[in-house]
DNA sequence: CTAATCTGGATAGCGTCACTATCCAACTAT
DNA sequence: ATAGTTGGATAGTGACGCTATCCAGATTAG
């Protein structure tokens, strides 16, 4: 198939595409000539992958690549894959300490006690101990007493959560089809479970107060 | 005190606070003369949250805004807030439909079927019902077989950490107080809550395949 | 009182990001 | 042959989050 029909077919528009084979987040199709290439159906499917995680999930360009990139590269590795490609978050989240060492021992004291607490083999470099200490730390700052103590309960339930995950990966064989699986659940799903929480805390916050009344404002 | 002292004590540059204030993100100062204002800890909080939302969880100015908005708006009903101010997500999700009349009755079936089995009250308006649904269509249209009862138990997880959530609140009794933490604790907390599903995932992942190692790269 | 400094407000500029539009030579279908 | 399409390169666009410059009015030091 021709880039237009990968554009009929996606929905995403021939420049688009052409930016994105411009980013390396779309491999380039087989040139069967100087200005001709052909595209099959693994380009069509990564590119809806591409749209849901820039789109859905609100991941910048870059990320995506990055992402994508250890997807297929440690496909065959989904310990590496959950442990190393996370690092994301927000777009901004720059911390500036660390920018070139990695993550020197104990740097991330607060996680690694909460780590250490579940009991959990998690690498020294996963970035999301740096997430954490961040939270605790920018929550302190605001007045709000809270270390890594208080995030006991929710560690237990992200290890509900994790494992209701990986059960859910059990079920595919193909290490490819895994991989694309894991990133999927893992970052898609986040919004979902973000809204999951609300919706659950909007009930909660009725129970307690308010009865069953809502303004239609 | 007079903007330099705030950009002093915030760290936030004078330029930068000049461009929340004209943002409507930071309610202006006192106005003691024609080209002078006076600013309180008020004001200086206000910035620190700002800093936070827009940082730490990588809002988007106009989003925190909102947020900070609704936050100081119903700070009596944190009922409200909790309802209203949350459907943001990622500065992209720009839903289509639905852009003006609100939600209509059924327009998020899933998220509606599973309010309904979860038994929450929860009011027809709340955006995070569109983040389910929405979630839930991208997951198929990726190919993947999920549809809300595969929610049901992260649902249940979702409703524990709420219940943890509200029942931090409850020792809060002063409401502004009350709605800044409530604010606080749910968008804050959403990356740490993030980073510790990624961190429980890779130990799951270790245990299961993989033992303890872990590549230095 | 004057002069140097600071202030708030308005306006304009900047760098990044995610596209989008235009060109053009090479290719294909007729 | 010729009209239309393609891939690749380059440049432009609009939104965003600041940042820099101006300027009249205000404050403060002497």
């Amino acid at each position: 198939m021709r880039i237009s029909e990968l554009s009929r077919r996606s929905g995403v528009p021939n420049a688009t595409i052409k930016y994105y084979l411009r980013e390396g987040l779309l491999p380039p199709g087989r040139a069967t000539a100087a200005t001709q290439a052909e595209y099959d159906e693994t380009h069509l499917r990564r590119l809806r992958l591409i749209r849901a995680l820039t789109g859905a999930r609100g991941l910048s360009v870059a990320s995506a690549k990055h992402v994508l990139d250890a997807m297929t590269e440690h496909r065959t590795d989904l310990h590496q894959l959950l442990g190393i490609a996370f690092g994301i978050r927000p777009p901004a989240g720059v911390t500036p300490d660390a920018a070139e060492g990695g993550a020197p021992a104990g740097a991330n004291p607060e996680a690694a006690a909460l780590v250490d607490a579940m009991g959990w083999s998690v690498s020294e470099h996963n970035p999301a101990r740096q997430a954490v200490d961040e939270t605790l730390r920018t929550l302190r700052s605001l007045g709000i007493a809270y270390d890594w103590e208080a995030l006991l309960p929710y560690a237990e339930l992200a290890q509900r959560t994790a494992r209701h995950d990986l059960e859910q990966l059990e079920t595919v064989t193909d290490p490819m089809e895994k991989a694309e699986r894991a990133v999927l659940l893992t970052f898609l799903l986040e919004p979902a479970l973000m809204a999951l929480r609300r919706l659950a805390q909007e009930n909660e916050s009725a129970a307690r107060h308010g009865g069953g009344e809502h303004t239609s404002t």
